[in-house]
DNA sequence: AGTGATTCTGACGTTGACGTCAAAGTCATA
DNA sequence: TATGACTTTGACGTCAACGTCAGAATCACT
């Protein structure tokens, strides 16, 4: 009933390189299929972090924290592949300017350069969301308004509120 | 260049009916397709509030503001054309409740049974709008601190921030 | 070297929400 | 009542985001 299924409960590896999943893992923990994972590499949203010299997908964590954060673009923001693409590659942007601001060779004013233009990028999607947020609160203060008066029925006089 | 466009900014009919609108106007107004309209009728969304004797569909204020909320859930919420069909019956039912509530008939109890119920109903879509604010709050909020730290770099000392 | 589970690459199918088009019908106006 | 704009009902097309399936290849393990 367990005939050592592979890379599930994996045993931890001697060497401290990291932990890769086949596809079927990385899906199953995910909580995406396996041609969805397929999918997003072919649009260039997720490239797994190696693969087999036989040509088999190998996902990290890293991997999957990706995946998890186009599901919550997709779910949260309604944005999508093809918009996803274009935040992904931003924070990518992000991450490399960080990156090249740590890097001893970079100097003072390329310091300032990428972090305004790392803010910059951030600062666009912020706009976004933070339209969604006014409108979703929008929304939800209508509703709690609608519930307050239905609630004011039940507590006033049970007859002719005027 | 104005040849009297029939529906578009109509003149104030004299006795006091209500403005409606041919499926075309209507569409534009609501900034829809007329395949879309159709197609929510269809659906079971969206009935025009009248048709003529010939059978073509004419559409009301009220129309139109259905229009819009099925578009604001669409967009907001991300919910399909069916799980829409669900929160509209709700509502329409919220509605009807009110309209029993006004009624001279309805008993006292009755009031209380009535009401409780649509603000069950209306409970119900607040937490599921609740937990989307919260969803996306948290994602707006990990975004701004993100924004803050690479600001912090931009005000802080131009080197080896530790 | 063999076995069985897993994965590969096409390639075609599906679903939701419409788009598009043809042929016939309706309506207000000339 | 005739004209032209608008609308009707099918019916087929489209697009995104995958689902599904076949046949071959890969991998870990014996």
């Amino acid at each position: 009933m367990n005939p050592t299924p592979r890379t599930a409960t994996a045993d931890r590896p001697p060497g401290g390189h990291e932990e890769l999943l086949g596809i079927g893992a990385a899906a199953a923990a995910a909580g995406v299929s396996e041609r969805a994972l397929r999918y997003y590499q072919q649009l260039g949203l997720l490239v797994p972090s190696c693969t087999t010299p036989g040509g088999l997908r190998r996902y990290s964590a890293e991997n999957l924290a990706r995946v998890a954060r186009i599901r919550e673009l997709q779910t949260l923001l309604g944005l999508n592949l093809d918009e996803i693409a274009i935040v992904l590659r931003n924070e990518d942007r992000v991450a490399q300017i960080r990156r090249a601001y740590q890097d001893e060779r970079t100097s003072t004013d390329e310091r300032l350069r990428l972090t305004r233009e790392g803010v910059a990028l951030l600062e666009s999607l912020r706009e976004t969301v933070e339209a969604k947020r006014a409108a979703l609160e929008g929304f939800l203060a209508d509703l709690e308004a609608r519930i307050e008066r239905a609630r004011d029925l039940l507590a006033g006089p049970g007859n002719s509120p005027q």
